[in-house]
DNA sequence: TATGAATGAGATTTCATTCAT
DNA sequence: AATGAATGAAATCTCATTCAT
């Protein structure tokens, strides 16, 4: 394994930010849950800022829902809401990691890079849903991108709301989102 | 006058804050903003959480969206709708902060409070808006609860991808918003 | 009443002095403690060091054991020893105290020169007191001097102990030092 | 060679602390003296209690006086007695620093304990020189633990007398003490 | 690759003291 | 006499980063 300890020093990374938050986070801290020397971080990763942006790409990575391939249409975007739902359930340290790395990203070049493209390219899946949705209906598809802002910020915020407050019934918004933006498309 | 430079503190704790961001953001730059010297910082806020603390509220009533008095039901939300996008317009500092502080409250309990309170009143607000459409169209009124999860997740996660994203047509997916959520109702 | 504030500052640092300790003692405690005003504080005291060294005059006053008038050489030693005893067991306050001011006053000219006045009052009067002692027996009053020395150490030293070990039994050292200092003086 | 910065941190610790006291020693001036940067200070010891404390162990390091081994009961006494004195003489530094310290350790948890233990630790060594004596003497060994807080007592405070005023005659008092508590168990 | 000692800048916080009122 | 706002210096501690080995 040419680089075993670079994967313990990113898990160990994705573990730390997403306990302790980022600004908490110290490359101390990482090094040792890795159980590495704090050096061998830097040696690695230029940058504690190279190093987060590792781990966000591995964050975005746990969090596609649009790629429940062999579906399409309303079944495909019934489909993805499924999917969401389940990632909420299962990877909140993920989400809390990417809530705080949005925050972060908004003074952080690179970061704010990552972000974007992550939010942009969910964004386009969406639409392409909405696109084949409105298609199946035989709608106007110029609303597609519209709706798909929409959606695309009814998942993020439900999102935010779930980690914000355990309490929040995120499972009713999804449905509830689900419903409106396939009843919307029906002109 | 009384509290005079307390003020001044606070108007430039918003302004470092929202340009900086948090974690760059020092009781040092905040004192030079105000133009006093640093101890006073700490004079009148026991720490820069007490201080951050005193500044989400301050954002948080910027943001208020839903106070369109006079106005209910569906022409109630169309009204809350417009507000936002105007409000989208208008305090991209506020907002910029906001979500920010969204990150920094998922590991520091008092903001944390805060954010949390805020987001369950407007959804609240949200709720009783949705309550109102219902009735007017003598639906079943129990959907209004999840409805206000997936509509405040929308203007959350729309105001994200406006920071996030300058480029993002926030009026269209506003609109969009609007449209579905009004449609939604209708069974 | 002149200075009815004055006084109330002046408990008010002996009491936040006993209980924080010197250097966890601010102006501010005290002054919140007396409740008046910070700048009150510096009015009537010139700097921090004038207020301890007030204090400290008023905590050697408590502090003084060889008063038991009307009785004398054997007899005023006996009663002296059952003065420290009393005062070990009520003021321990103001011991704890005067045990961390002889620490300040190493380093501290003014509260050094105020402890070493006490000491060595309390010296001399042990002293007479040993002259007294060893006059009644007929004896060589020239150890007086050194004896005075090592009683009134083994009075700080087992005030010391009482204050840094709660467990310590000061009464059976009290007795054994009263014992063990007429006892040698009988040659 | 290992911990070469750690040593000498340790030592200007000492220097510093004793010759400034310890309200005025800064870890500034303590890594200066030891002419480290001064978050080198930190590498080594968590925080400046940590360090006071591991100088508190190397000062009661070199303050054992009960260790003259081969010597036992009278003789043994006699021996620690003129140990004291001979300790009195080479160590001033390191007595004014842990008299400063008993006055801090009234008021932080750690250094309290680090105290009281060698305080009784001393304490325990005088207790079984008293209980060999009195056999020697065969008297009732039932005192012995009241004679050593007299004793022990009598050492601390001579210690005080002697840092306080440089114009005591500890030597006096010393031989004072041991006369008397020799002939003290003379029953 | 890997270590961990070392650095130096900077952050928050505390505090005695001063001063205008 | 009394207030409490204001100052500025200093203290402790944290941390990303570098570097010799």
């Amino acid at each position: 394994m040419p680089s075993d300890n670079r994967d313990k020093i990113l898990r160990a990374a994705f573990d730390v930010l997403s306990r302790q938050g980022y600004e908490n986070a110290s490359i101390k801290d990482i090094a040792e849950e890795a159980g590495v020397a704090q050096g061998l971080v830097h040696y690695y990763f230029k940058s504690k800022q190279q190093l987060v942006l590792a781990v966000l790409l591995e964050v975005c990575k746990k969090m596609d829902v649009y790629t429940a391939e062999g579906t399409e249409g309303t079944e495909g975007a019934l489909a993805a809401f499924e999917n969401f739902k389940a990632l909420l359930r299962a990877h909140g340290d993920a989400h809390t990691l990417y809530i705080q790395l949005i925050g972060v990203g908004l003074h952080d070049q690179e970061i704010g890079d990552g972000i974007r493209e992550n939010i942009r390219t969910s964004r386009d899946k969406v639409e392409d849903l909405a696109r084949q949705v409105l298609a199946e209906r035989e709608a106007d598809p110029r609303p597609a991108r519209s709706i798909a802002g929409a959606v695309q910020g009814g998942v993020i915020g439900i999102m935010v709301q779930k980690m914000v407050d355990p309490e929040f019934d995120a499972d009713g918004a999804v449905d509830a989102l689900a419903a409106m933006s396939l009843s919307a498309e029906r002109r």
